[in-house]
RNA sequence: GCCCGCUUGGCUCAGUGGUAGAGCACUCGCUUCACACGCGAGGGGUCAAUGGUUCGAAUCCAUUAGCGGGCACCA
């Protein structure tokens, strides 16, 4: 019964903000996130190592589209009775995180050496825990369900104890090595980077011809450059040794320009004789190439540039102090007044910055901690070759992942930053090391206290690499640890795949004994809307809670779903268009529950005699366990997009726009009936598994709408989670059952919809008003067809808007009526005196009869192909020789309506 | 330079060896007792180009073009 009051109570319009405020409180309250909820022993184990985001600000768009999938995978394997753990946490990204705040220092007119290490290191500790709260926040909004009982931080001490754990070990195994190798040195950061933190990227430049004069005789040589001030710590000039317009030049001396310092000519197989003048200098302090040849051909190292980037005593007293750009204007000045600057050209290049502040890379030889990475590699390559773990999805990065493993090189691991794990590395006075697990294990060691700890931190990325079983606990063996470890996949951005994914692997092998993950999920980039990628720099970004507030969480999170691995380009359309389908959702809920007198049921409302169940509820159930079915299989591929779309149409079309159409009339009856009741009790029971299918992605107006229906909650929880608290969270995600999967019902009743549908193109083709009726003639030579359409006559009244509903073996009906033909050989008239035009309608009849024509045509010339006949499959070929008796069969009716009009 | 991915209706994207799909946009009609964030009916694509494999290709292979990404020591 429709009253005013249940009007009033529930609104037109879903309110996403009210059902978004409480229920997340009440989960975690509940402890519906931690694994503890699942009493089942024998459960099976579901888990995620979340990819900890950076604590140096908010989340962006990427941590919403990852955290929506981790989300619901999560979700759905815990309503599929999985012991299932999310496991939260945050990286203390070192080098961002210390910008960050020297940022903020630098606006109070300060710098952290004004505060010294200590202070400045608790200046950051605030930091996190202001940015950390915010990213909590975030994650709540998003639905997150995750375990925050668990929640880590890759500087808790937990996991700093697991680094220092590691670190010893890979030392005393001696994979750990310190030395000094030339690496990458940002001057703004005064710190060593890794190769993968460095950004290479095309740079216009010039490329500036020196002629360095012979010591013995007149002839100079050329040299090519696109840094003229390295010349200053030049200790060779390379040449290829079969280059013939060198040859006689190789052993001869060189008089280097503003230095007075005479250097050897060398021959090396590195040069390209073919690129620039054949002949290069070799700068083995300030080039990574420059420096292997030096290496190779013992030559000395000359320090021209310091840290800062400026140019050291060594350079000379006309350059000392100066900035290294500056410098190069001055040597290029100088070259040009001694007449030994030949020419400049234009010249494109790639230019190394680095990725945090954007500073010109300056190669600098230092004494750094680097690891060895061949054991650990082949471990990880092993693994790839001999298991195929992990798993990639989509497979495209397999080769990526194995390509990069191939040619990996020593990793540098130190970092001259404050923040982040200090190096568990002493020295005594005299400087010997001491690698230990703290400080009182290094003077054990050492025999003395008097011992200084490195003052270096770790890359970041060390500790991230631990992060699966650092956060459960290892080195210790604890129950979680066996429990979660290994987690089961990895959701992450494509650009940490060398960073922190293959590190990962190779860090689980050697410590924790095996993989971290079997699968790796990828997730394809949210674009701007021109395409760019969103960063801070461009400030194109959208920010996922401008995007919540305007059309909700769940909207949000399903278009993020649906995103799947593939780049997307942001468009806010999409989001409005599951913003209305979140609105569908609430109006469907809506209207069930106007009607919901009469339809508290226990128990399964289809469970009676399935045969004697009308069409169309045969016809739900069958939809209903092929979508379950469907869904269950593609959140199992990580297919999330496919998932989205099965639930998407299934709930909109099949279930709003015919189901609960066609249940309608008996649903609205005025009078009381059982009929009446058990329709109900049966639409709300469809409602109530459609919400559960929904819920991975959309959970807050699910639970919303979940909580609201007449249904036994408790009796719709997973038997894992019998006796919690009773939440959608909990229930059991729709299995299907194949029993109920009822082909003949489908068929049926499609033909039932294309009916209707000819009827409403009749009305429409033929501006029939839509509240006049129309009598709808039906002929319908098979029998099981005929029966279908009698027994649904009233339905077929009702949805098509007509004042009557005729069923027989063969159709007679007045001349003035509109046609159509259908498949299964029915007909259908609409009797339409004095609205019909002869010449229009037989046109209208004649399109369609060339529609099918064409149709034929083509499979006629399939079928008369003999290569077809033998070579496909017989599947196949019967497939087409059905579809055109049917066609042939629609023929025949067109032909003699046509007939008929003339 | 090498490797990878993409190129499907106006837009954003699915899809698949057997007669092209969705959402948005568009056209027409609707205050039809859940929903105008809606309902009904429509229009619109030779699936980048060329060649090949196949009974059959938008779907597989090769080449080309455009776009995007990754890797690389060319001064």
């Amino acid at each position: 019964m429709i009253t005013d009051d249940t009007m009033t109570e529930i609104p037109k319009t879903y309110d996403p903000q009210q059902a978004e405020h409480s229920h997340y409180a009440r989960w975690e309250r509940e402890g519906y996130f931690a694994p503890e909820i699942n009493k089942d022993p024998n459960a099976p184990v579901f888990s995620i190592a979340i990819p900890p985001p950076n604590v140096t600000g908010s989340l962006h768009m990427g941590h919403a589209l990852q955290h929506t999938m981790m989300d619901v995978l999560a979700r759905h394997k815990r309503m599929c009775g999985y012991r299932t753990l999310w496991l939260p946490g945050m990286d203390h990204a070192g080098i961002s995180t210390q910008l960050v705040v020297s940022r903020q220092l630098k606006k109070e007119k300060l710098s952290r050496h004004d505060l010294g290490r200590e202070k400045f290191v608790e200046r950051v500790w605030q930091w996190k825990a202001e940015s950390g709260g915010e990213i909590t926040k975030q994650m709540r909004r998003e639905g997150a369900s995750v375990d925050w009982s668990r929640e880590r931080f890759t500087m808790d001490e937990g996991l700093s104890r697991a680094v220092r754990e590691v670190f010893v070990r890979l030392y005393e195994e001696g994979h750990i090595y310190r030395g000094a190798r030339i690496v990458n040195w940002c001057p703004t950061d005064q710190t060593v980077l890794s190769d993968l933190e460095v950004e290479k990227a095309p740079h216009k430049d010039k490329l500036y011809y020196l002629q360095y004069p012979l010591k013995d005789s007149a002839r100079r040589i050329t040299v090519a450059t696109t840094r003229p001030e390295t010349m200053l710590g030049d200790t060779a000039v390379a040449v290829n040794p079969d280059d013939e317009r060198f040859r006689d030049l190789v052993g001869q001396m060189v008089l280097l320009p503003l230095t007075g310092r005479t250097i050897p000519v060398i021959a090396d197989d590195y040069v390209d004789p073919a690129f620039g003048t054949g002949a290069v200098k070799i700068t083995p302090a300030h080039d990574a190439n420059d420096y292997e040849m030096g290496v190779r051909h013992s030559l000395p190292q000359v320090f021209v540039i310091d840290q800062n980037a400026r140019m050291t005593l060594e350079a000379g007293e006309d350059f000392a102090g100066l900035d290294r750009f500056k410098a190069r204007e001055r040597v290029v000045e100088q070259f040009q007044e001694l007449g030994l600057l030949e020419k400049i050209d234009e010249y494109e290049f790639s230019i190394s910055r680095c990725e945090r502040c954007r500073t010109v890379i300056e190669p600098l030889i230092s004494t750094q901690w680097f690891v060895r990475m061949e054991e650990v590699r082949d471990l990880a390559l092993d693994l790839k070759n001999k298991e195929g773990k992990p798993r990639f999805i989509p497979e495209t990065y397999e080769k990526v992942y194995t390509n990069w493993l191939e040619n990996l090189r020593d990793w540098t691991i130190s970092r001259q930053l404050w923040w982040g794990h200090q190096i568990p590395a002493w020295y005594d006075e005299a400087g010997n090391v001491y690698v230990a697990r703290d400080e009182a294990e290094a003077r054990a060691k050492a025999g003395t206290d008097q011992l200084t700890q490195d003052p270096d931190v770790l890359d970041t990325w060390f500790s991230s690499a631990l992060w699966p079983f650092s956060t459960l606990g290892w080195p210790e063996q604890t129950e979680d640890l066996k429990t979660f470890y290994p987690t089961s996949v990895l959701v992450t951005a494509r650009d940490i795949i060398f960073l922190w994914v293959s590190r990962m692997v190779m860090m689980g092998l050697k410590f924790a004994s095996d993989r971290p993950f079997d699968d790796v999920f990828v997730t394809g980039t949210i674009l701007d809307k021109h395409g760019q990628r969103m960063s801070k720099t461009k400030m194109n970004g959208v920010d996922p809670l401008e995007v919540f507030d305007k059309y909700g969480v769940d909207a949000t999170r399903i278009m993020l779903a649906a995103v799947g691995t593939t780049d997307v380009r942001w468009n806010d359309k999409q989001v409005e268009s599951y913003r209305n389908f979140a609105n569908k959702i609430w109006n469907a809920t809506r209207f069930c529950l106007m009607n919901v007198e009469g339809a508290e049921s226990s128990g399964d409302p289809f469970a009676n005699n399935q045969t004697e169940l009308p069409l169309h509820d045969r016809w739900i159930l069958s939809r209903l366990h092929k979508t379950a079915r469907d869904m269950n299989a593609a959140l199992g591929a990580y297919a999330f997009h496919e998932a989205v779309q099965l639930i998407y149409h299934f709930f909109w079309d099949d279930f709003c726009d015919w189901y609960i159409e066609l249940t309608k009339a008996i649903i609205t009856a005025a009078e009381e009936s059982p009929e009446r009741s058990v329709a109900r009790a049966r639409m709300i029971w469809v409602l109530e598994q459609s919400l559960r299918l929904l819920h991975p992605f959309m959970p807050y107006i699910t639970e919303e709408l979940w909580q609201r229906l007449p249904v036994r909650h408790q009796d719709l929880l997973h038997p894992a989670y019998a006796n919690a608290p009773p939440t959608i969270m909990l229930a059991s995600y729709p299995q299907s059952d194949a029993g109920l999967i009822d082909e003949r019902a489908e068929v049926e009743m499609q033909a039932v919809i294309d009916l209707v549908t000819r009827v409403r193109n009749i009305r429409s083709e033929m501006n029939i008003k839509p509240g006049d009726r129309v009598p709808v003639l039906i002929g319908a030579a098979d029998d099981q067809l005929r029966a279908a359409f009698a027994a649904n006559s009233d339905q077929i009244a009702r949805l098509a808007r007509a004042s009557s509903v005729s069923v027989s073996g063969r159709l007679t009906a007045p001349r003035a009526s509109a046609r159509a033909a259908l498949a299964g050989g029915a007909e259908l008239a609409v009797p339409l005196e004095g609205l019909i035009d002869f010449e229009q309608e037989r046109a209208r009849l004649h399109r369609d009869r060339d529609k099918l024509e064409a149709e034929a045509t083509k499979l006629e010339a399939q079928l008369a192909n003999p290569q077809f006949v033998e070579r496909a499959p017989a599947e196949k070929v019967s497939e087409a020789r059905a579809k055109i008796a049917d066609i042939q069969q629609r023929m025949a009716v067109l032909a003699e309506t046509i007939e008929g009009l003339k």
